[in-house]
RNA sequence: CGGGAUGUAGCGCAGUUUGGUAGCGCACCUGCUUUGGGAGCAGGGGGUCGCAGGUUCGAAUCCUGUCAUCCCGACCA
């Protein structure tokens, strides 16, 4: 299919998704001032494609699919292709009767994405993954690992874990403290702002320390504590705030709600809503800020001075840390996210009231999926994982081009009539090939055809002259056979076939 | 959005500190030689220094503003 790049802004306040997506989505007006967006994904399009198209039980499931350039107002585009504001990707959507079809479409999906990136020629592993701005639940991302990835995943030592570190969630372990809870006190913190320079001048670790972030919602603040040693993962905290976009609360809006900056402290606040981490009722005695320049709480205790509105997972795992599934311990390695695949359920098809008649009659939301892979940057992975001081190293599968054709020089028409002898007879072959026929050198062309990688490279010279052999070079072990000319286009017919 | 850097010939860069109207490599043009791993020699053409303003006898160079590009970070109150 091909589904339209600019997108009207109903269909996407319909499912919710107008707010949700935030600054990374590119609005334009038209000439009557109505709005819209440049797709940045065709979830929203495709649900109303199907709707219109689709009314039996019995003409699903339908996976259609497209490649096509998607829009997203990066707000850090970086690195060529690996991150654009406009880029290739090809994505498809199932539509199943339930949640069993759903499971399906799912594997085949899975199965068919792990096809694609092996014989792509990439290192790759398949993670559990946050489903973000696309939504639903059920992700996993697909990561080519290169240490110039951008994103960070963890996976066991011992079983078969992997997460993106977007996700990665491991139970509660710390011990339940039954010992005796402690007077709050306001002690004075003269310049200490950061959770590092408080604990260090109370001489207590990170770890008793109550962070307290000041994040802006819709409408008001939110107040998110976690304990001082840890990281909040943006991802979990938007998923449970329910914004695309998260952004710290300025030092006025938080003057105006009555907190001091850098001494904020979840005891005695008001009319803000109070999120915690799961870790942070286990911490007893804790060191808050005091709501007041200069100074922090020592002793404070969850539930007994304070308590949050929502307790949840919202830190960062990190490496070392045990495995949630087994005794093993988590490793961590960076990748590049070049496919990722997600369980929609009905989030789409209810808000966009995408339905079918099932067997008695009776309309049921369709249960959707998504998928999609990210062209451009699968190349870029691709030539990051194999690549040499030459150039590119390009997998026969996903080469340009199979071979090239290099006549030593143009001076002997003898070199010429045969390059393109042989040309005609691997074109005839149906091998993918290219005649480097410039007016060059041939250590020119000889370097030129390292650099962009053709897997096979055929030259025709002296040899070719004098005792009718072509010389065929490969690629990536360096290898050089000499065959009579006849013969090379079956030879590397057999020889693609089989890499591929 | 915060921080850093860069904008000079088609491309890559030097020159800016100590103002005196621009240079190198590659590419390009001409000739001769060379021709299986990025050719050699000789000759030649091309830029007003991102943009705007200012200082000065004089600005690529100093000052102010502006635009663009690239890099790093994005939190912990």
């Amino acid at each position: 299919m091909s589904l339209p790049i600019v997108q009207p802004a109903e269909i996407w306040q319909k499912s919710g998704r107008w707010s949700v997506y935030g600054a990374e989505m590119w609005r334009i007006r038209d000439r009557h001032n109505r709005e819209f967006c440049l797709g940045p994904t065709h979830e929203e399009i495709i649900t109303m494609q199907i709707k219109q198209g689709i009314r039996s039980y019995k003409q699903l499931p339908q996976r259609p699919y497209q490649i096509a350039t998607k829009f997203r107002d990066e707000r850090r585009p970086r690195f060529g292709l690996m991150r654009g504001r406009e880029f290739m990707m090809k994505d498809m959507y199932s539509f199943d009767r339930n949640e069993e079809g759903l499971e399906t479409s799912y594997q085949l999906l899975y199965q068919a994405y792990g096809n694609i990136f092996s014989r792509c020629g990439l290192n790759f592993r398949p993670v559990e993954a946050a489903s973000g701005a696309i939504g639903g639940s059920g992700s996993h991302e697909f990561m080519a690992l290169a240490e110039s990835g951008e994103a960070e995943i963890l996976f066991c030592n011992q079983c078969d874990y992997a997460a993106s570190v977007e996700i990665a969630s491991v139970p509660v372990r710390a011990e339940k403290y039954s010992g005796p809870l402690a007077q709050v006190e306001i002690v004075a913190t003269p310049n200490c702002q950061t959770v590092e320079e408080v604990a260090a001048f109370l001489g207590q670790p990170t770890s008793q320390v109550v962070k307290s972030m000041c994040y802006h919602l819709e409408d008001g603040l939110a107040l998110v504590l976690i304990r001082g040693d840890r990281q909040i993962n943006e991802e979990k905290l938007s998923a449970v705030l329910g914004m695309g976009e998260l952004n710290f609360a300025t030092d006025e809006e938080m003057r105006a709600a009555g907190l001091v900056p850098g001494y904020i402290g979840p005891v005695g606040v008001k009319n803000i809503k109070i999120i915690a981490d799961n870790e942070v009722p286990l911490v007893a005695n804790q060191i808050t800020g005091a709501g007041q320049e200069g100074y922090h709480k020592t002793g404070v205790n969850y539930g007994r001075d304070y308590q949050a509105d929502i307790l949840t997972d919202l830190r960062i795992v990190e490496a070392g840390e045990q495995c949630p599934h087994c005794s093993g311990t988590l490793q961590s390695a960076r990748g590049i996210e070049v496919g990722q695949v997600f369980k929609l359920h009905t989030k789409y098809s209810d808000a966009l009231g995408c339905s079918y008649l099932d067997e008695n009659g009776k309309e049921q939301p369709m249960v959707m999926g998504c998928y999609g892979i990210g062209v451009g940057r699968t190349m870029a992975a691709v030539i990051e994982q194999n690549n040499d001081e030459y150039g590119i190293i390009w997998p026969v599968a996903v080469a340009p081009y199979e071979a090239v054709i290099v006549p030593v020089n143009d001076k002997d028409p003898v070199f010429t009539e045969k390059s393109e002898e042989l040309y005609q007879a691997m074109l005839k072959a149906k091998i993918e090939v290219v005649l480097d026929d410039r007016k060059e050198r041939g250590g020119v062309k000889f370097n030129d055809a390292d650099l962009i990688g053709y897997p096979f490279r055929v030259t025709v010279g002296n040899k070719t002259k004098n005792d009718g052999l072509v010389e065929i070079k490969i690629r990536a072990t360096g290898e050089v056979i000499d065959l009579p000319i006849e013969e090379a286009a079956a030879f590397l017919k057999e020889k693609i076939a089989a890499a591929k």
